[in-house]
DNA sequence: TTGATATCATTTGCATACGAATGAATTTGA
DNA sequence: TCAAATTCATTCGTATGCAAATGATATCAA
């Protein structure tokens, strides 16, 4: 008798809890959009330790003018993954600094050119091996292999 | 006799050239720290294309209360990996939207304790789902293979 | 050619993110 | 016990980051 003794409602309740046990181990830590936004926080922090004196993405903007020359502000921004809003106040903040120069484009009138200036161009060339630095520290708690895989792993992501 | 024509000039140059090929071939988009924020600025669209009405920093606030229940505001910070100064406006915004409420610890004078009202627990509730989804269609890119070995490796780095 | 579209840059508003300084309350240690 | 150190929260200043609106200039297409 006693073994036979389940109820309607017994059964229903099973099946609704194997059919979303989805609420209760949700797990933040465990969710990728949080642990790059950790890892992506580490990095800031190391490179903010080495390079004192510039952001991530204003060193970014330095190196791309290094590598490409004169572009436009708006190219440049497409260049480093910047919309237009950031990418001014990127370059307004080296500006001031006398780390780039603006100027028109004769043709295309809409267009403002940007460029390195010689103390730019220096400052650029004497960060460059401690931003080599910065991520060998960054990717320091994998070995090599392990940081082979995950640089190929996170360019497929971004 | 030609074979052998190698002078002390052409030696050192090649030194040189073998000592540091470095500011030469530093690419800014193959640097973890560049790929990392690029992979973070995708989640943070995707996320945005999935809940408009909150940002991930809400929304891991709001997950990490229910997870836990109340806290005080510092403590939840450190679980949700902000600082004093970005977890208070964080909080505050969702204060404002009736997802929160604070009130004062009765021991400890200094803390404000924090908790989901009936409101947040439902919208969190709610959106946890959703956030499986954003988190799936953020490993898109990845077979499950190598997603596992990903969400691995980026652990060990965050 | 000219009217519709598109592109480049700027501005505004909002939301992280963090260092540094400050004040209040608590804990520690001599 | 009481002064020093620590912790919690707040505020200020600076720097991304992005959506949306705007104005100027270019390009395209009918």
């Amino acid at each position: 008798m006693g073994r036979t003794a389940v109820s309607a409602e017994d059964i229903k309740l099973k099946l609704v809890e194997t059919e979303e046990p989805d609420e209760n181990d949700y797990r933040l830590q465990e969710q990728v959009g949080f642990i790059l936004r950790k890892a992506h926080q580490r990095h800031v922090s190391i490179f903010a330790a080495h390079i004192a004196d510039l952001t991530p993405p204003q060193f970014a903007a330095l190196a791309k003018l290094h590598d490409v020359g004169e572009t436009s502000q708006n190219q440049l921004g497409s260049l480093i993954a910047m919309d237009a809003a950031t990418v001014k106040g990127v370059i307004d903040r080296l500006k001031a600094r006398g780390l780039v120069e603006l100027s028109k484009h004769e043709v295309d009138k809409r267009r403002l050119l940007v460029n390195l200036t010689a103390e730019g161009r220096d400052a650029i060339e004497r960060l460059i091996p401690i931003a080599r630095e910065i991520t060998e520290e960054t990717l320091a708690p994998l070995s090599a292999k392990e940081a082979a895989i995950f640089m190929k792993l996170l360019a497929k992501l971004a």
